[in-house]
DNA sequence: ATTGTGCGATTGTAGGACAATCAGACAGAC
DNA sequence: GTCTGTCTGATTGTCCTACAATCGCACAAT
């Protein structure tokens, strides 16, 4: 018979470890959607006793979410001039996209192979959610809804190195995006095309499911390098004025 | 005509940046060497005042440093109970496996279309080493040369991304090499089995070398899991006592 | 046997201090 | 007129000290 301390064997627990954030945590959570959101301009140095202050936290902690971030790649410290947010040039999409490419692709065997019911359930509502962004008109909206069905294919995948790798590909991508062009265009059929890799994981076709994500990221390489030779009519937005400061924490 | 202070157009610049590497740099990579070499035993507990004035640095240098290892995921924090060396056992290994063999086959089709001369050789060369270290019967050295010659041929992809996550992935595949057994233990033929890579990345036959490369990552894997069940000779060697305190630094 | 409490140790965070370094401006030399 | 050297103000890199918060553990109380 199993202590009164324990679950019984086979039942689930009732209750999780409970572990609140760090300050850290919280801060390195704050940047990175920062520089997703495009509030903090690609390029852009981090003055540090400035955005301390801003987020309400010492220079020390802000510090070492920083050095979290350039951990990533996300942000690069250049000695005696500073944390500064990377930029990722035409030079780098290819790579850039090849890495993404083969992160997407081995998640969708693994998905294909072991996501529950519930897990391509959340890729079916990210996907969703892009038909109404798309249907909104929101260009930043789409984008962001975009990189949510993508991610929700990764993280139906269950692998943890290929979420976390993902995470920052997502910021990644957007930095791309943000670096090649100032204003930010999608394709107005985002929500059409993204709808094969649904119904193909739904359907449990890994060879499909691979070459659909390989044709949809190509696409976007094209979309990113050369946004006139394609013929696809695209939603352009204008950069949204980025918020002028951070919100400070309330821990 | 090009102005005198730049390079002449399609002539390699003779100078590239210097960079005065930073001191919390040093730290993350004397932290990594020193997890990677099993100087701080899995799952250890790294007290900061303590670290810091073995290395000779403040305590602030030393937790950004901390920090990136936390991001990289080779370190936890658990707030109050502060940083600990990540433990990967038996459940961590095909997760981390299945991402190696990702990041791996995606560098070899990448190297064998467009891997230099220069590149491939050092390829070959890490192979070299390991045949050496076999010789010597030193298991340390071998298992350093087999991921040394992994990760070569990773960087023979030229691809940034995929070094990145390589180099974090050999950290974790020693982690969980310790955390699984505390003695060391290699194949015995290491090197026999590792020359087809060589071989098939220099005859750029990337099916080929992909197949090897599933085959030889499908063996360690069955070598950690089940180290019984396999037949090969292997050569053990008891867990090197740590050095038990780091090298200070000299900046 | 469980619960409550105190204690020592370590972390989390803040703030100050100061040398090192950098970008830009300015003046002087060729 | 262009280049070179120097100065300056600002910011970073690094260290130190301090103190509240939290944890692990032992011990007493119920």
């Amino acid at each position: 018979m199993p202590s009164a301390s324990r679950p019984a064997v086979g039942t689930a627990p009732a209750l999780s470890p409970v572990t609140r954030p760090s300050t850290v945590d919280l801060i390195t959570v704050e940047l990175r959607n920062a520089i997703y959101s495009g509030a903090l301009r690609v390029g852009s140095g981090l003055r540090e006793i400035e955005m301390a202050r801003q987020l309400g936290v010492s220079r020390g902690a802000f510090r070492e979410a920083a050095q979290r971030l350039v951990a990533e790649g996300i942000v690069v410290a250049t000695p005696g001039r500073g944390l500064s947010v990377r930029t990722i040039g035409r030079d780098g999409i290819r790579p850039l996209y090849t890495a993404r490419t083969m992160v997407e692709t081995t998640a969708a065997r693994l998905a294909v192979d072991r996501a529950s019911e519930q897990q391509v359930a959340a890729v079916r509502s990210a996907h969703d959610a892009l038909v109404q962004a798309e249907a909104a008109h929101d260009a930043l909206r789409v984008g962001a809804a975009d990189l949510a069905v993508h991610w929700e294919l990764v993280a139906a995948s269950g692998n943890a190195w290929l979420q976390q790798w993902m995470s920052t590909l997502i910021v990644e991508v957007r930095i791309a995006s943000f670096t090649v062009s100032d204003e930010y265009t999608v394709r107005t059929d985002a929500a059409e095309s993204h709808a094969p890799l649904v119904e193909l994981l739904e359907a449990r076709d890994a060879d499909a499911l691979e070459a659909a994500i390989r044709e949809n990221l190509d696409d976007a390489v094209m979309r990113l390098l050369a946004p006139d030779a394609v013929g696809v009519q695209t939603l352009e937005e204008p950069r949204p004025l980025p918020a002028p400061r951070l919100e400070p924490l309330d821990r």
